[in-house]
RNA sequence: GCGGGCGUAACUCAGUUGGUAGAGUGCAACCUUGCCAAGGUUGAUGUCGAGGGUUCGAAUCCCUUCGCCCGCUCCA
């Protein structure tokens, strides 16, 4: 989350569009709305149907190394517990009591001072606070200044009922004791905190009819963790080698404390995630001898052999930033953050977000995270199932080696190790495991949020612009710029007239021609412009007319052919029917 | 969860000191040999977010609740 948010209302016009043309409702609209949660009206459906049919396609379909599955969204429990979302999901927290503010309960940091209690305050305005308020006074804080940020405090969380914080006095102040090092206080404000009570993310669920504790279930948070649970069976079943990847579409649950930004943050959502496996570089070295680090202006076209890491790493960013051109979001809206040593999770080496430039701020679309071996490993661990992976080519590479260039191997191994802690025995061990050609995967992870794809796309799409017809009167024509490819709608067809049978019948024989192919939209209401502005404001591309001349009135030089319009610039031209099926499919596919 | 703002037709919004709803757009039907929200005629629509209270009477006052938007811990 970076940029200010745009003066504008362009977020506040996009919602009411969705809402109006039946792209994007809310949940349970008329019994009040459910908070976190949105349905996909006619419109929506389609487009979302049409983002996630060209991740898949662009993700495994046009891949030789990449599969597909599809999990259910509800697992083994210990899934989570393995993959660490029971313990991360499930933060103590304690709340500041005068400024509600939260922090994880192991994430306070110590403080020393005096403890201070007010019995109350009031305001000139009348406000009363009728609680005690425990707070404290900083080691060296002046006591003067430490009354006047505990008024401004006080004032903050009164709202507006307190007046200005100077205003307020405070009452029946107390020393109570001076403290070292205690963690009983916010961090920040010095308010006292509340006790730690636990803050799950995770929508938990039972299975079985009796629901007990034991039966507890979870709403899976994201759709990796379940790739990784089906890693054996795919490679069992699937005859794919490393490096391969399996790719998923499907929904996830997260209780978000503050769903917002329209669809942005979700309580369900969808997400489009790959798990790509590569060889690890130890083994890599073994068999080329080298590995391939990632440098500046690196060619990334096309795979090879001995690629490290880091390459896949830069290599699946460029794969998903052309996947992001190919739907019309080019560079000008993306923006990229890769992430500090200090951002990133324990187990994740390298993670780079692709965001994008949102009317409410340039936020996330997707992660693209170097895992590691850790998801795998962690499986592999808590459900006691090998998870490593037998490589031919690795095993055939070490069988050549002598005994002396495996102990060196090791020492080189041991010299250079990423892990500060990991102990000669553990290295020797893996380079065992490495030598008989057996290792765990790492996994370089592109995870992608559909939902917000599709709001990207939206807010992408949609402009308003000023057009002035040839009376020199000017209007605000709303239109939605989907790529072709993506458009829910991809033409409408309409009779000029609709009360002239012989223009219906024709149409409706261009829309019979054409509906196998694509979403076709028909329209015989109201005046021809009309039905072309009510196809811009959803984003459908071509408008095809039939009038008298596709019927061969006039000199007849017009039989069979139609007006096309496009979206964008609004030109027509004459095309004639056999060709509209050609040139519709090109601009789609 | 806390603070601030908001909730009236499909959408955008009016609605006076309490007297049971209005505009524009849109929508529907018909007319029109004509291509950029065209013109004409006709028409439909509201538990005034929900529940409760005060009152002879509530969109309006009070309480509760739900949702949305903006700020605090989130990372698809």
């Amino acid at each position: 989350m970076s940029k200010p948010p745009e003066t504008d209302n362009r977020m506040e016009k996009i919602v009411s569009l969705c809402k109006r043309r039946g792209i994007i409702f809310q949940s349970s609209e008329i019994y009040g709305g459910i908070g976190g949660f949105w349905d996909y009206g006619p419109l929506g459906a389609e487009l979302k149907r049409n983002l996630r049919d060209t991740w898949w396609r662009a993700m495994t379909r046009e891949r030789d190394d990449v599969v597909g599955l599809d999990a259910t969204i509800i697992m083994h429990p210990a899934i989570w517990k393995a993959s660490g979302h029971v313990d991360t999901f499930a933060d103590l927290m304690r709340e500041c009591t005068i400024s509600n503010k939260r922090v994880r309960a192991d994430h306070v940091e110590p403080q020393s001072g005096s403890i201070m209690r007010f019995k109350s305050a009031k305001a000139p305005t009348g406000w009363t606070l009728d609680r005690e308020v425990t707070i404290l006074m900083r080691q060296g804080e002046h006591i003067e200044s430490f009354r006047k940020r505990v008024r401004q405090l006080i004032a903050q969380n009164a709202g507006a009922a307190a007046g200005k914080p100077e205003d307020i006095e405070l009452q029946g102040e107390e020393k109570i004791e001076v403290v070292e090092r205690s963690v009983d206080f916010h961090p920040e404000s010095g308010g006292l905190l509340n006790e730690a009570r636990p803050f799950n993310l995770m929508l938990r669920t039972y299975v079985g009819p009796t629901a007990t504790e034991n039966d507890i279930a979870y709403l899976r948070p994201e759709t990796a963790q379940a790739i990784f649970a089906q890693f054996r069976n795919v490679c069992d079943s699937s005859r794919v080698k490393v490096p391969f990847g399996i790719g998923q579409i499907g929904k996830a649950f997260r209780n978000e404390v503050t769903p917002k930004n329209f669809t942005f943050r979700s309580r369900e959502f969808e997400q489009m995630e790959l798990e790509f496996f590569i060889k690890p570089d130890e083994a890599v070295k073994l068999i080329h001898g080298k590995v391939t680090a990632w440098s500046e202006g690196a060619d990334l076209s096309e795979p090879k052999p001995d690629w490290g890491w880091e390459m896949w790493h830069r290599y699946w960013v460029a794969q998903r930033t052309a996947y992001y051109a190919s739907i019309g979001l080019g560079a000008d809206v993306l923006d990229y953050y890769w992430q500090s040593r200090n951002d990133l999770a324990h187990y994740a080496r390298a993670c780079v977000d692709i965001l994008f430039k949102f009317p409410f701020g340039t936020d996330e679309l997707e992660g693209i995270a170097a895992r590691g071996s850790f998801d795998l490993t962690q499986h592999q661990n808590h459900s006691g199932k090998q998870l490593e992976y037998f490589d031919e080519e690795l095993k055939a590479a070490c069988d050549a080696m002598t005994p002396e260039q495996k102990s060196s191997f090791v020492a080189e191994t041991f010299s250079h190790r990423t892990t500060p802690h990991i102990s000669l025995e553990e290295i020797t061990a893996t380079c065992d495991k490495l030598f008989k050609g057996l290792y765990i995967p790492h996994v370089i992870e592109p995870s992608a949020g559909l939902d917000r794809l599709a709001l990207a796309i939206l807010a992408n799409a949609f402009a308003e612009e000023e057009v002035t017809d040839e009376k020199g009167k000017s209007e605000i024509r709303t239109v939605l710029r989907f790529h072709p490819r993506i458009a829910p709608v991809k033409v409408g067809v309409f009779p000029l007239l609709k009360n002239k049978p012989e223009l219906v019948a024709k149409a409706r024989e261009v829309v019979a021609m054409l509906r196998p192919h694509m979403a076709v939209f028909y329209d015989e209401t109201g005046a021809i412009g009309r039905r072309y502005r009510r196809q811009d404001e959803v984003g459908t591309p071509f408008g095809i007319t039939i009038d008298f001349e596709t019927l061969g009135e006039g000199d007849g030089s017009q039989k069979e052919t139609v007006t096309l319009r496009e979206r964008d610039s609004m030109e027509q031209k004459r095309i004639p029917i056999s060709k509209l099926l050609p040139f519709l499919l090109e601009k789609i596919l």
